[in-house]
DNA sequence: TCGTTTTCTGACCGTATGGTCAGGGTTGAG
DNA sequence: CTCAACCCTGACCATACGGTCAGAAAACGA
């Protein structure tokens, strides 16, 4: 066993810190905007001194870089599930699924990249040049394939992902404004799971997926 | 003719100036965010001396509220369209035909908007629970009158309100991945088009609207 | 235990921001 | 023409921000 391989008290509270940080970044940054964000209510709500912030990302605009970078990590991933799918209900359907659920479970991380977009990407343009971009070409070939083998009405690949983005974000990104409809309060568990429902029937309706009951 | 219905040059050159402010505010806010928006940079796009601006608008945050207020104004006469409609695929559809060409004429609004809502509503929370809510009560009921009626399937009308809304203010609020994703270059009129056929076709499938082609 | 490396932090600094204000300029009614 | 009301602005102020740094404290390898 090598001395790397030891968690070692040292290399364990840098993670537990950095960890802590990123979370308060998270949440700052998604509430305040990264204007809006400051150095000091993130070391507070991380429970840290500010000089500390500091010692583990050097400036404000690193830190900011590392928390939208670790939300497009995730949402990469979540896009796994279109891959493997037998069909375009499947595919499309557990794609939904899973963009919902992280609308639901990382709201401040779909908030800060959305946030970040509408000011011009300023830190992540070259993720959406290369990454997105090579991304989104790649399903939009596997949409147009279920069009051509006649499973999708001939819809445009591209503005249907667009709606499905633009859809399951805005229960993150404007979830203020639904709970605010909402009575006032959160969507409960039943509630998430109609929109979910509500989402993919009109969808996979609209985009006349084979085999979607009507 | 009395004294206030003829516009002097003073009550020109106010109306000028504040109109300058706002549409400059509306770019800076939308821009950089409220947080990150600064007064001068607002005086310098309005072409005005930093203290003018506080002379027509006390604080930074009566200015930004005003801008809110604006956009809003907007967004609401655009749903007349939705009241004087024979039925669901006139109705929704010249809806979505407005929220859309709101998005393209009024894309930093709509930012604002989309960032006031993200950071929680501090400044407009009253509308939401006031105007915004009466309106959605209105058109949800509106709705659900089609589907008694049989010319729309039984979706939810609240979920199907807020996909018109997230995917239309998509085309706004991400403009600039969307303008990334197209090679780097903004929409053609064309492409407006086609994502405005996209997004109606789509959508009015989706919710089975009687007499629409399959 | 000892010396070294890493981690931590209070105090501090330069800058930029929102906002103020005194005073000068302009307009328009009588 | 006069004068009061309104409009404009350079200079200024207090504050809060991102970032720095010297040095204390802790962890570690030997």
């Amino acid at each position: 066993m090598t001395a790397s391989d030891r968690p070692t008290k040292r290399l364990q509270t840098r993670r537990q810190n950095e960890q802590a940080i990123l979370e308060a970044a998270e949440k700052v940054f998604a509430e305040a905007g990264f204007g809006g964000a400051t150095m000091q209510l993130i070391a507070d709500m991380a429970g840290l001194p500010k000089a500390n912030l500091h010692y583990y990302f050097a400036t404000k605009e690193e830190l900011y870089r590392k928390v939208v970078s670790r939300i497009f990590e995730i949402w990469l991933h979540a896009a796994d599930t279109f891959d493997n799918a037998p069909g375009p209900v499947e595919g499309i359907g557990a794609y939904i699924d899973a963009k919902m659920d992280i609308s639901r479970r990382h709201p401040f991380g779909s908030k800060v990249w959305a946030s970040e977009v509408m000011h011009g990407a300023p830190v992540i343009q070259d993720y959406l040049e290369t990454t997105l971009r090579d991304w989104t070409a790649g399903r939009i070939a596997a949409i147009q394939r279920w069009i051509d083998e006649g499973r999708l009405a001939p819809v445009d690949p591209r503005h249907l992902l667009y709606m499905i983005w633009a859809t399951t974000q805005h229960y993150a990104d404007f979830g203020h404004q639904i709970e605010t409809l909402n009575a006032g309060n959160p969507l409960s568990e039943k509630q998430w799971a109609a929109a979910k429902e509500s989402v993919k029937k009109i969808i996979l309706r609209g985009i006349g997926a084979t085999g979607f009951p009507a």
